[in-house]
DNA sequence: AACGCTTTAGTTAGCGCTATCATTTATTGC
DNA sequence: GCAATAAATGATAGCGCTAACTAAAGCGTT
């Protein structure tokens, strides 16, 4: 019956609570929440002593509510992310944290035509003060005008640098790719094929220049090259061809781990053994590519960095604050044992 | 300089804006959005003409506070499902949109100790309305008490009856593992073994059961079983020893898919062929099922129908509507290309 | 000692909703 | 036809915060 504001009757504290406790008013509590310099330094610890000893944590809906922010951040990613979208949710969870923001997740069909709507549907229900949007949705033509146009703050990981975004956290998926070909260059392969992803990817188009440029520069030409779709069954389909070549090829890279995976499920149907005489490389630096046999040489995406950093910049987006230019961490070729040194000379043949 | 709440400034319409719009007070327009019954038909209609031309949508921010909720529905799940996060993820969201919720999702190092004090700290700060407690998270003993201290309405998904949650959805492990026994039983197995997985987890402990029961059923007794972590290493440990027995088993079952995966990686080493002389099956239904080479025989977990089932029950707790007890999906057994029939009579001494 | 200036703290009006109460208008019985 | 009842709508007080604006106190000047 006694709705004092003042007492805690077992609920939530709120900023009153802390003020009564503190004897002083909510405004100077507000204050020290806001971490205002116009505070005494004694005010201030008696304040923050009651805060702790209440355990009390301001609601971010009432906050949201006042400052017109809503304190959340949200991820628009797509189911083909599956693999790596723990690692960025952390990453964003850890900066996030450390901000005072929360995070929602989204992922969206992205079949094309219907993505935009549906990532703005989701800005507007879930009034998301920023939006970290991850390949391939960050490559979506007109997206980040969309979401312009609703004023969204929108930072996005990406193979290339995109028009529209409040800021870009890089992935040098070019460079990383082109590590890939000298590293089999290096290892003596001349005879190399790729299974490329779909072109309307740009990290795939990204992938598939940096590769073949880098081979260039080694004057070495592609082999063959054979359009996949990231699935399993276009890996199989495009190892299939790959593997009927005469010669064989020495070494296949795949654009992603997946559809590396069905490169070995074909080489190992025909009885070609990985490493040797077939080299295999992903990309993605996903679980499951050391789950594979043998376990895959494939590019890691520092996907957990890259998404703190980019959750960094898109907080100091929505303050206001100043957008440091952080290098994005480089990507890393993991070396496993689906690649070793080419077979050429010993079994020419084969 | 014109702040009339009447003319929508090009800012989020609100509240205000719809009313004016329609011609009543604001009063009217909640009970619209609220689905109340004392609207005319006439009014009801205005109002909603007006929030489709404004595209109005309430802020669930306004209404968290003035209702006391969030509307916020939270999952807190474990490194270890990154798998099937992204399938759990997804069934919540469909049904909390549905209803009007959004979706939090949080990642628990569940080191044990401080996985609870960790799972407490993310309710408090997001104010969530409900949780989803996705196994092994689910298992941790204390933590549904330690929700229910703290208000917190949460349904688990589990492998066993746990007391505490405010509904829990079962996944019937149990069950599922003993379908594997059956079938590979029937395919004439004899000398099986099983990888188990962390003792401490639940539904580690019901696969186990299920899957020895069933072999008693069959009266076949387990040939040998090896406590593994759930990781790949633990998985090629086990594996390791296993295929130094003689005789050989001619199956072996392990707890997860990833383990599954180490067990093919050792018998290829051994150049032992999978799935003749030795079949091998794994569990969770996860991506990398069909990724591995044979393509593993597993057991499907529909984690996203029981996601939404789970969020049903879960908001209709926190709306205090009645609990219907929906029978959760059954797991499938899906059969791949990692088993076929006992070599033994062929083979005796492989 | 009186003045203005700075520093610290309090008062209070919202933010956009919900929900309690009061009020107006339509419906019905006799 | 009029009171009694039900249905529809309105006025308004918060929810827990933030942030103008205001007030009080401390303090160096001349």
């Amino acid at each position: 019956m006694d709705s004092d504001a003042s007492f805690n009757n077992g609920h939530e504290p709120t900023i009153s609570d802390v003020a009564y406790r503190a004897g002083v008013s909510i405004r100077t509590v507000s204050r020290v929440l806001n971490n205002s310099p116009r505070v005494s330094d004694d005010t201030r610890a008696r304040i923050e002593q009651a805060i702790t000893s209440l355990s009390f944590r301001p609601s971010l809906r009432a906050r949201a509510l006042a400052t017109g922010r809503s304190f959340l951040i949200g991820i628009v990613h797509n189911d083909r992310n599956a693999l790596v979208l723990d690692t960025v949710q952390r990453g964003v969870g850890r900066e996030a944290t450390r901000r005072g923001y929360e995070v929602i997740c989204h992922s969206t069909p992205l079949e094309e035509e219907g993505a935009i709507e549906d990532v703005l549907a989701f800005t507007r229900r879930s009034r998301i003060d920023g939006l970290i949007v991850l390949p391939p949705v960050s490559g979506i033509i007109g997206l980040p005008q969309a979401l312009q146009a609703e004023q969204v703050a929108a930072v996005a990981l990406s193979a290339v640098p995109i028009n529209g975004y409040g800021s870009i956290i890089l992935s040098r998926e070019a460079d990383a790719a082109g590590a890939v070909a000298d590293y089999l260059v290096a290892l003596g392969h001349q005879r190399i094929a790729m299974v490329t992803g779909p072109q309307s990817m740009i990290s795939v188009i990204e992938r598939r220049r940096g590769f073949i440029e880098a081979l260039d520069r080694n004057r070495v030409a592609l082999l063959h090259e054979i359009e996949g779709d990231y699935s399993l069954a276009s890996g199989v389909a495009a190892a299939e061809k790959l593997l009927s070549l005469s010669p064989l090829p020495t070494a296949i890279f795949a654009a992603n781990d997946i559809m590396a995976a069905g490169v070995l499920k074909v080489a190992s149907e025909r009885r070609i053994a990985v490493p040797s005489p077939l080299s295999v490389v992903g990309f993605d630096g996903s679980l499951v590519a050391e789950l594979l046999t043998p376990a895959l040489t494939t590019v890691a995406r520092p996907f957990g960095e890259m998404a703190e950093i980019a959750t960094h910049q898109l907080i100091n987006l929505v303050e206001g604050q100043p957008l440091p230019q952080a290098a994005p961490p480089p990507l890393r070729l993991l070396i496993a044992q689906s690649t070793t040194a080419s077979p050429i000379g010993d079994c020419p043949e084969f």
